[in-house]
DNA sequence: CTTGACTCCGTACCATGGTACAGAGTTTAT
DNA sequence: ATAAACTCTGTACCATGGTACGGAGTCAAG
């Protein structure tokens, strides 16, 4: 059993983003027998879900439905939310390349022009 | 001349955005001589600036300091600002890229065992 | 000359993922 | 037994890029 604050170093998040987990619903806010509320092993385990759910770029409301899914074992949601999400992820990884690209050739093309010149960079954005 | 809804329609963004922006400092608010404030070609130009900046993924801050270059003809605070975007789009692109992966992964995982085993797509996120 | 459409201005609100803080109570160590 | 350290609770605030709304003023067409 653990108090708040040891919770959040065990995940070493702060105390402030448990509560906002709370607030959220992702985690239930232990009932308070005396004095301070007591964190169990399983609040424990689902902040650890939290982390590794956030790596792969689930947002918290997803994470919040995932949570749910984790202790009825619906393989078909979970696919759904996934899938959803790799698409997502596909999407804005394509857009981001498309970004990167633009910039990279206007770098180039600003840094072979002479400085008198307009810059490419800046250029490029006008009309 | 042009009135501030005609101007945002030429960009296609609402007018509220054209307020924001100008809340943001990103364009000037032109002086009311009388009635309502008119817009120039040159406010239209700044806004296109915008959104084709925004395309290559800068921020609004980041595009104000673009506009202030674009007058001054600064390559080097230009190539500056476009090489420290060009990094933040890779690093962006890279973790979005392992989050991907690692979702694809889970989803051949769980899709290939039975649906009364514990799902994959779940369990990779517990401890 | 009136009606509808637009503008002005301030302010509040949206999502997202938190962070900060005040004032009270509790727990723990010395 | 007292002080430090922690917790509880509500609320406000941060960045980011906007969106919405109310009440007043203004402009253009019929």
């Amino acid at each position: 059993m653990l108090t708040i604050g040891k919770l959040a170093k065990e995940v070493n998040i702060g105390v402030e983003t448990v509560r906002y987990y709370q607030r959220k619903g992702l985690i239930k806010v232990p009932s308070k027998t005396e004095g301070f509320r007591k964190y169990s092993q399983d609040d424990l385990r689902r902040l650890k879900f939290i982390k590794e759910a956030q790596k792969a770029g689930f947002t918290l409301n997803e994470i919040k439905e995932l949570l749910a899914l984790d202790t009825s074992h619906d393989h078909e949601r979970a696919q759904q939310l996934a899938s959803a999400r790799i698409k997502e992820l596909d999407e804005k990884i394509e857009e981001m390349q498309q970004a990167r690209d633009r910039l990279k050739t206007l770098f180039h093309q600003c840094e072979t022009s002479g400085t008198h010149k307009p810059c490419a960079i800046l250029k490029a954005f006008e009309v």
